[in-house]
DNA sequence: TTAGTATATTAGAATATGCCAATATACTAA
DNA sequence: TTAGTATATTGGCATATTCTAATATACTAA
């Protein structure tokens, strides 16, 4: 049955490129920051950006690609905006590079010391 | 001892880097078929070029990006040039968004339609 | 309304990425 | 050596990403 058999390509093309618009998502050391604040707890903007060390326009463009790729929930306050992982599930994701950094800390620590 | 903490926040930086280049290599559909085919055995490159569907310089650029972040392995034999993963844990970055999907099948479908 | 605070968006320049076409390199066989 | 096969690299263009600076929007308080 070749028809199904190119269906069945095509459905797993497009998840590769769901995943790869993902994996783009995550390739940023900002907004895995981001990620990594919001894994723990919701955070308002103000809050993410002390934390942040970038100037506000560039942590709003960060968090809008985040929202783009519908990674993230918002919610309202008055003036406030709060951000919280829109699925715990993402924490996992992050998570699954540790055990990648123990069997390769030394390159980790070659971009520590901007060898690389 | 705000000296110690500076250090902390710098490593974590880096850290935060190295994830980022990881990710940023995982993003790319072609990258990622490539990874989920070494993800099986390890492959010469022109069994990875009949599943790819792409150019052979095109294939080789992917390759080396592959190379440079250090995410697979090579080895030569004779003409052949084959491919592995250089760690497993590799796969288990790439499993770890299948929940992700499970969660949001809809946005998949949405590539699947090219309503995105 | 006006001023102030919080957040988002836009413009534009610099850099990075992805692709094709062409060329280079490495190995094998004749 | 020459020709052929397998893989990698380079040049150049189109598009995407990232950053800063400036501006816009939304809400609050006076």
């Amino acid at each position: 049955m070749p028809y199904r058999k190119k269906k069945d390509t095509e459905a797993q093309e497009s998840l590769r490129i769901f995943k790869a618009r993902i994996f783009q998502a995550l390739a940023n050391p900002t907004r895995i920051q981001i990620l990594e604040l919001l894994k723990e707890k919701e955070r308002g903007v103000s809050e993410l950006l002390e934390c942040l060390n970038v100037e506000q326009s560039n942590a709003s463009q960060h968090l809008a690609v985040l929202r783009s790729k519908n990674l993230v929930s918002t919610r309202k306050e008055g003036n406030q905006v709060f951000y919280s992982l829109r699925d715990p599930v993402l924490g996992k994701v992050l998570d699954s590079l540790k055990d990648f950094f123990q069997a390769h800390l030394e390159e980790a620590f070659e971009v520590l010391r901007g060898l690389d």
